[in-house]
Order: structure tokens, then sequence, then C-alpha cells
DNA sequence: CTGTTAGCGCATTCAG
DNA sequence: CTGAATGCGCTAACAG
């Protein structure tokens, strides 16, 4: 590995020269500018950013906290940081944490060991609440997207679930139905408790107060789902329409609805959320609400950038609407 | 943020014994020891692994490329990798390449530019190969998993892609059938060779010659999988079952398949690769073969960190056997 | 067992 | 526009 030094040597400058040729190469003459860069090219020398990142203490770097990675949704967030990341000059670090606060902590503990510049939490927890920031004049950088804190000091990058929930509902009551189900999220999500809302200022408003609603408590899983079709199927009055927290849900529910010979839609309509690639493929597909994945990962790495780089100081609140996704599986009611 | 310098002038010793207490507590007094815990306790020191890293020209870093995080498959690969770093003080970067050699090559700079220690590649193709290593003793760690190139220098974790393309066809040979279909990946990725070779290998070595296999072109997607079923309906003579090389393109095929009121697995059986979680959800559920990613991830990330460490210097082959899962996609043909 | 010292490779004052 | 000198924070000889 050659070194700035060999380079400064090879070129007959000095390493300052070197250094500002590749910072800032309008300090430099243009014929010196020549030669280092020759001289580059030749030892074929490419900076040490270890380096550079003391010298600088900065890393360039960010951390993105997600509890499961195989969560398509999720994977769609983190493709549009890595996006927005690549355009300007950061590299992510990946961690998965399973919801473990430990291994946040672990993770949070790599900024203050400037590890890396800032994080992306894409759950409901400050990384750093646990953390004794001692003497610390600013908090570290980091911002909650998705599954957010309904209080926190950090941006907010989330979408707008009240009113998806409303709009999916509303739709489903549109088609006439009146007996409504509900599975849900894990209880501890704010996305639940929002959702929920979302789902019951519909049935509130209405001017028939014939409307019900049943909650199963579902946790996210496919195989939450599946499990819930017995307790469905042996509910005293079925709905006839069940919202889905999420699109994997449906997918096990309509199976194990299916399996009891249960027709859908026919005799019983199902809804998701999220529009995963095979919410389109289900049989019958799914009508859900589409997310702005990738829109959601690219903002809020570039908040998290103004943050780094104190561009921005205030907190911004970033909230996304969504697009009801309407398919087959919810299905017209006849009186 | 206190340094190691503050923390020894609090303890009242010099900077190198601090560094010792934190590395080898070992080759410290008892009592020196805990008053340094008790001076880092106090200044809420936490190691700034910039300098260190410089200091000891290494990271605890690596890479992964991967085409594509939101392909399930990957993201479990990922997970396994991810979880065998943390066991041993590694951390991940992502690095998302959709199969663009630039970004590839961008990536490997980094390791070279030691910004990370070594890179998992898991496409067919040397991220250093079009970088000049010049004057280089030993190549950089990289170790390539999951779409292997055939003859490379690195070490290879895969699975055994013809071993289980043979088992699942000649489960669908035994359930009776005798024209097969063949949903492709696309032409350059080895997978699909290996795989395609899986398949023919059962056909020749079977007595009766009747054996005919149709070629569909696939691209690993579910569109591209719903396509096919235009193809496919209007074949001459329509297969009676078909092998998708992954799961998402069974899921648009037998979606499409169904719209043109061809029944599965009645008319015709469909059969997947992969077994993603909702493989066991879908209508039929698909039979499937299923690959050991978690443990391919850790595997090749234990064998990149014995790369790093030098522990290790053959170039090894990991090879995985995978797992036939039969589910109700196939159906039995009587004649 | 402990302290002194010398860099790791780079960016950045401050003079010239 | 350029060079010399300094230090980011840490580890690792080397002496004691």
């Amino acid at each position: 590995m050659s070194s700035i030094k060999d380079v400064a040597r090879h070129a007959g400058v000095s390493v300052a020269t070197v250094s500002r040729t590749i910072n800032s190469p309008n300090k430099v003459s243009e014929d010196t500018r020549k030669s280092v860069e020759k001289a580059i090219l030749e030892l074929n020398f490419t900076p040490n950013s270890t380096a550079r990142d003391l010298r600088t203490s900065q890393t360039r770097r960010v951390i993105v906290l997600v509890p499961n990675i195989s969560n398509p949704f999720f994977s769609n967030v983190i493709k549009g940081i890595q996006n927005y990341a690549n355009t300007c000059g950061y590299s992510v670090l990946l961690g998965e944490t399973h919801n473990q606060i430990k291994l946040e902590r672990d993770y949070a503990n790599m900024v203050l060991r400037r590890q890396a510049d800032g994080i992306i939490q894409l759950s409901a927890r400050n990384p750093f609440s646990e953390i004794k920031l001692q003497n610390e004049k600013a908090p570290p950088p980091w911002v909650n997207a998705c599954e957010c804190l309904g209080e926190t000091s950090s941006p907010i990058v989330k979408i707008d679930n009240y009113q998806a929930m409303k709009d999916l509902t509303e739709h489903i009551l549109e088609k006439g139905h009146k007996r409504l189900g509900v599975v849900l999220g894990p209880q501890e999500s704010p996305l639940t408790q929002e959702r929920l809302e979302g789902i019951l200022s519909c049935l509130d408003d209405s001017p028939e107060q014939s409307h019900s609603l049943i909650q199963y408590q579902g946790d996210f899983s496919s195989h939450s789902g599946a499990l819930i079709s017995h307790e469905v199927a042996s509910s005293p009055k079925r709905p006839t329409a069940i919202i889905c927290m999420n699109d994997e849900m449906a997918f096990g529910l309509i199976h194990g609805l299916k399996q009891k010979n249960i027709k859908i839609p026919h005799d019983i309509s199902v809804a998701g959320f999220d529009d995963i690639e095979l919410a389109q493929y289900c049989d019958p597909p799914l009508t859900t609400i589409q997310q702005p994945s990738i829109d959601l990962g690219r903002t809020a790495m570039k908040i998290l950038t103004q943050q780094i780089e104190r561009t921005d100081q205030h907190n911004t609140i970033a909230t996304f609407s969504t697009q009801l996704i309407p398919r087959e599986s919810i299905r017209q009611i006849e009186n």
C-alpha cells in the first residue's frame, strides 16, 4: 500500500500539496496538480480513509436498525436508504436487531465510539435512551422511520397510518360489508394502534350503528395469520371482511380459511397492508395499501445526512400518504 | 468526548496502562486495573475505534455484495452473515448492486482503501477482477457464496444445485409425469445451468425415452412467471408439470395459469425452488427445495473471517445439501 | 507490572 | 501557491 508520503516523494512535492490536490484541487496550480495526479496513478495510490476519518472525525457511515431484514417492506425501505446514501458518499451498516434492546444499544454505542455518524431506527425506540450521554452537548444524530415513537427528540419519517386504514375501511364499507374483523399487529407497536384507530373512526362515523369489529391478535407473521383462521372459523358471527395489518398475515389467513372450505372472497373478504410483490399473485389477488417504502427510506437517509452535517436543525416530521390498491380479495356484498 | 489521555490523567497512570487494561487486562495489576476502570466509568470513556483501526490497520468490517436485497432468499443469507458477524465483533456493510459492475468495483475499492477487511459476494463475479492490484502480494480477502464462479481463487460456499434439482425432478417423475417444463433463470447465471443439468440428468437416466422438457425463459421475478403463463397455455403439447427455478416465478406462473382456467395441480403441476416463507401458503402449497440459507450466510462469514485473520489459507469449497419439501402443487398422475 | 516513545496516514494550521 | 510542522486517538515496542 502506498501512502500519501510516497506520492509526495514521487511527485517531488510535500504531502500537504498531495492532500490539497485530492481535496481541493482548485487551491493547487495546474502544473503541480497534473504531476501529482500522475504520481497517484503510477503508484496506484488510494487514500486510507481510516486515517482521514480519524483526522476529520467523521466516518460517512450510518447504521440502519431493522427488526427483521427478511420482511419485504423493510428491505424496500433499506433499498431506498442505500440508494440515497450512494448518491452522497455514505455507506450503510446493517443492524438486524430482532427488537432486542441489547443489540440496539450495542449499535448505538458504535456511533458514540465514532464508528458511524448516525442511526436510522425502523422501530419505535430511541436507541440512545439507555445510554448515559454525559456532558454531551448535542445528542447523536438519528432519525426514526416507519414505526415511530409518539414524542421524541428525533426527526420522524412515516406514513399516515390512520388515513391509510381509513381509506381501506371506507372502501370495504362501500362494498356493503357490515361485520368487519381485523388481524392486529403486536399490541406494543404504535402501528397497531394508529391503524386500529383508522378503522374505528370509520365505524363511528357511519350513520348506521350496526357495524361491528372483531379483533384478532396477530404478530405480523404469516404463521399467525394461519393460526387465526381457526378463531375466525369458530367465531359465532363471522365477519364478512377481515383487514390484516400486513400482507403476510393475509396470506396465512386466506390459506387457513380455504382449508376449512371457506371461500375467499365469497364467504369472507380479506385485505392486507403493504402491497408486497406477491400480493398481486395471491389467490384471490389481495386488496391492500401500498406504502412508498423506497421513498420512506430515501427521505429518512436524506434527513439523517442533514442532521449529521447540521444543514438542518429542525426536527422534521415527514408524513407520506399511501395508496389503496383494490383487487379481488374484497367482494361486493349484495343485500 | 473524553480520550484515553483523559482517562490516564484521571487515573494517574499512563495511556499505555489504560490501553492495556482495555485490551489485555491480565497484563495489569488488580489495583491499577480497578482504578482505571473507575476512571473509564466516571469519564464515560468509550474508545475511538477509528484510531484503533488506523493503528492496527484493520476495521472489523466486511462488505456484503447482494444483487437485490428484497429477495427473501438473499435476506436470509444476510441474516446468517450478520448472525455470525455479531459473534465475533464484525459489522456488515450492505452493498446492493443490482448486478451493476461499477457499483461492485466501488465497493471492492473500499477494501483497498481499508474501509473494510473483506467482501462476501453473492453473485458470480470477482469484485476485484477489474481493479489493477499493483504489487499486492496477497489478493484481498473475499468469498463467493450462493451464486458462484466456476473457477476462482476465492473460497466458495454454495448448495449442490445439480443434486437439488435431481431430487426434485425424480420426485416429479415418480408422481408419473412425463412431459416436463422448466422456467429458467437468466442464461448468464451459473445457477440456471447447474439446475438445468440436474433436471436433464434425470431425463437421460430414465429408461423410457419418452420424456421431454420444454424450456421457458424467466428472470427470477414473479412477473416473468406470470408472463410465461401465456406461453405455457399456448404450447401445442402442454407439460403436465413445470419446475420453476425459484418460488417467486412459481407464484406468478400459478396465478397466470389459474386466470386462464387451468387448474393447479390438476391440469398442470408446478414446483418452485428456495422455500420462501409464503411458499407454504401458496394455493396450492408449493412443492419446492429448501436451501439452508442462514447456514450458507453463517458459513460464508466464518470462512471470510478465516481469510482475514489468515487462520486458514486453503481455498475451501463448502457445498451444502438441500431438502425436498413435497407439498400439494405436484399431483400424482394416473395412467 | 508500568511508563516513554514513536508512529499509523492524513488534513490543516501557519509561515513563507 | 506551497512546505514544514502538528496532532487526531490509539497500540506496541522498548526500557525500566
